[in-house]
DNA sequence: CTGAAAGCGCTTACAG
DNA sequence: CTGAAAGCGCTTACAG
């Protein structure tokens, strides 16, 4: 099985010369298309052979070059480190090589200009179509697509002027049942810990809480925390709970998975007791809620199918048998003893 | 900024009619190379303008068919959505980037079948080189790899008869010096939670644990755990701890991110007060650890360095500098609460 | 049924 | 200094 010397590649044209064939009857019989092109039953049989004989392994990128399709998606998120997206990432790539398509994953930090490099990189790539997650701000190169009319899906948030396909969480829904959930409870004074940006995800989750809130008489408290400056922003909006001031939150509900690692450090390091001085609501799901003292109730996103199902109807936009796809997903409330 | 229909894209030979020269020039004047090849300043000069004025993006697809390099490395671990390779993932991809390189993620399960159809995809692929993470008892395609001279190097772990590149963690010194800080503080019955698998960073982390204990003169305590059935081997294996048995082990050392993550929730579930029932150390750092209501000691591995010492050590075979390096990195056993 | 040939978009010896 | 042309490894109309 294994060759000691280090073996040069065969290609088609090897193939075709030891059978004594042209190219053209190789490759259809490479491609299954034998019936169709009436390939003499005894040359396929000696094709076969001699494919399998000279361990034949097709050149993907010439036949990338030949066809214009790679085969290949490109998937940008904001940090595959982030749980939540290497979840999603491990969906997205087994869902695809069903496929038979491959994934290049790249990771823009929230930021334009790595957003921008990215999309290019895949681009001179030929990749055949994209899966994002667009960041803050950041439209331009996603219109461009759009017009371009690459292929493309937002996953997790999208451009609401875009007319792309996008899947993502029923964000208001969410967020509102979960601030509804901890009035039932009793609490009354429930803040909010949220990005500041003008993403669509994050505004319709921040409206889900604002209506709870409204709805119910209760009072707002918003915290709008600057990505770039999580830990620091986190620490000021939390130390007025310290107790000095007067009407003290008795609630706190986390808009996503980092915020709420983010908050859950804070909180333990201020000594608070959870659900007793703060009940806690997190997002997205992590190990990390297991262990907190106190496991957190959170918001759970359907991650598996949100991976697969962008996959899908990227391919479907690919093959061109559908254009457009708008998909919320529901979000499950998953109780535990934080609130 | 934006075309409103979709843009065809442009080749080398529309801007060399454009200009009204050979491709051979504008590829040159593309590729840096107008010094070397004498061209014409003021067609220089021409052409870069053309270049910029059509939006001229190389087909990298081309060129690698040409070259035969890709600019692409394949890195195979056994699960994206651990945070471990995540993280590494990331630093895999950043590093990668500066050199120009793109990188395709694959997940093997730990599993031959997926290893080496993964590899056999991205060899397909013609990727420049792999970074892989070798699943138990998948040696072949690892040696045919080596065989062809195709450019890898291996993390976290490496194949012994193979004189591929590797870097790893000082295996052995991490548990060792892990338990040895356990028989200081006064443990006694150590016990170690490790997978049943002939990879050698496994060995070598048991023999770490077994060396210490020996050394001590204390008994030996290794439960062997399957990959596939970690959760009801890890159950098994602690029943024993739930104080029935006679020389109850009063420590406990987890060989890897996943068993520790697996032992801790085992742990809570048995209400077992650590560190007065049972102390702990754990492996490769998790925001889980933090969380854990007696914040976990554990071995932490120097993911960066080794993610980019990875692909600085893959590119410079890859260009043909060097050859073969061998790295070992040390640990840090990171102290808090849970020992 | 099968072969000769063009072409995908580049790079690069080779002439001149 | 510049151009014409071959060739990377495929696929696919087009002849016959």
């Amino acid at each position: 099985m294994v060759n000691k010397k280090k073996s040069k590649r065969v290609s088609l044209k090897d193939i075709a010369e030891k059978v004594g064939v042209s190219t053209a009857l190789v490759s259809y019989v490479l491609n299954g298309q034998e019936k169709e092109k009436r390939v003499g039953e005894k040359l396929v049989t000696e094709i076969r052979a001699a494919l399998k004989e000279m361990n034949y392994v097709p050149n993907h990128i010439a036949r990338s070059l030949r066809n214009g399709k790679t085969q290949t998606i490109g998937f940008i998120v904001t940090d595959i480190a982030n749980p939540f997206f290497s979840t999603m990432a491990r969906c997205v790539e087994d869902e695809a090589s069903k496929y038979g398509y491959t994934v290049i994953i790249g990771s823009s930090d929230e930021n334009c200009e790595k957003s921008k490099r990215l999309v290019n990189t895949l681009l001179n790539r030929q990749v055949d179509g994209f899966i994002i997650v667009p960041a803050d701000g950041c439209y331009d190169y996603a219109v461009t697509l759009a017009n371009d009319e690459v292929p493309m899906v937002m996953v997790d948030r999208y451009i609401p002027d875009l007319t792309s396909s996008y899947i993502v969480l029923e964000n208001f829904k969410a967020s509102f049942d979960a601030v509804q959930y901890l009035i039932k409870k009793g609490y009354k004074n429930i803040g909010m810990l949220a990005y500041k940006t003008s993403l669509i995800h994050m505004k319709e989750r921040i409206r889900g809480y604002e209506e709870a809130v409204r709805l119910n008489g209760l009072e707002k408290n918003l915290y709008n925390i600057r990505y770039g400056f999580l830990k620091s922003d986190i620490h000021k909006a939390l130390q007025s709970l310290d107790g000095s001031s007067k009407n003290k939150i008795d609630a706190l509900f986390f808009a996503t998975n980092t915020l709420s690692i983010a908050g859950l450090y804070q909180i333990r390091q201020m000594n608070l007791k959870v659900p007793q001085d703060i009940a806690l609501i997190g997002f997205d799901g992590n190990e990390a809620f297991d262990f907190f003292y106190s496991p957190l109730t959170y918001v759970k996103q359907p991650v598996y199918e949100m991976g697969k199902e962008a996959v899908r109807i990227l391919i479907e936009q690919i093959d061109g048998s559908k254009k457009i796809s708008h998909i919320s997903l529901p979000p499950q409330l998953v109780l535990r003893d934080s609130c």
